[in-house]
DNA sequence: TGACAATGATTAACATGTTAAGCATACTGT
DNA sequence: ACAGTATGCTTAACATGTTAATCATTGTCA
């Protein structure tokens, strides 16, 4: 590691463009571009919709679990549930069982907007998957997979399991 | 387009998790955990931290090629501005040939911050680089680049640029 | 069983993301 | 010179990110 520092002419630091997280949203905003215009025509914003999207792959769940696959943070779960909610999109309830826990689920409505915007969803996903190509995309997803799996392993995180 | 949907057995959806924006979130969030915690110490947040790097990285600049390098939107750089000349870390100008222009510069005691907490910044960064391995960090930035570049050419954007 | 720690979710407070509107300065053609 | 338009930045309004504190419910163990 001091390795590559001595080998450096001068005691700069690298490139300031070089780095990885800002790679990686310059990417994800490169992305999201093709789906933001396109939720909002449809009602959702970036979250709402993984949020929605969570569910209707697998409902019900709890709120934990929700925010685990939809990455978000507890708090910023808790704001969207209540709009979701207020909107008839889903339904809570309590856990029998655990009296803390939160049962989510989609509502009737709520899966019928979801089966509404989904087919534009995946329309974008696909003008992706081509205008990229297939095999790149799937060598992006091993190494990003391979990535984050990488970085858990060798420093403990407590964040968005 | 048509002709993918055609040959899926089922007219599921793919597997939710499959999904290009959320992989790069959570590949960048595995990536920001080594950071954030670092940054906090120093008094800065990840985006704060951006700015202070392109100015540093050249100095001055305006605020708009400001934006552009640190991928901040107009509104979050104005407040960010706002609070870090707040804090006396940079410094604002009108640019003499065009009064819409501000430029901005690191103050030398924004410059000292900096270079107080560069060298931890590079040393998360190191980390993760032995973590990860030299070559396929290389390969991963080179695939981000080429998708974003990719996505920039077959879509029209108007955002960070 | 009864203090005590752990867990699941919410609230609070501040910072940023996102879009649209506003405002001042600069540019353009006539 | 002047109306019209474009540009650079700021404000506004709402949604989310982030951390810490709070609150109720559960689990633990003496």
């Amino acid at each position: 590691m001091t390795d590559k520092a001595r080998m450096r002419p001068t005691p700069e630091l690298r490139d300031f463009r070089h780095s990885l997280p800002m790679e990686l949203l310059k990417a994800r905003e490169a992305a999201m571009a093709r789906f933001r215009p396109l939720l909002k025509e449809w009602g959702f914003t970036e979250q709402q919709w993984r949020v929605v999207r969570a569910l209707a792959d697998s409902e019900p769940m709890d709120a934990g679990q929700l925010a685990s696959r939809s990455l978000l943070l507890a708090p910023s779960l808790t704001r969207i549930l209540r709009h979701l909610e207020s909107e008839g999109i889903v339904r809570r309830s309590v856990d029998g069982g655990d009296q803390r826990r939160q049962i989510v689920s989609l509502t009737d409505s709520g899966r019928q907007r979801f089966e509404e915007a989904a087919p534009d969803s995946e329309a974008a996903y696909a003008q992706i998957e081509s205008d990229f190509g297939r095999e790149r995309l799937e060598l992006l997803y091993g190494l990003l997979a391979e990535f984050y799996t990488r970085m858990e392993e060798s420093k403990p995180p407590d964040r968005l399991k």
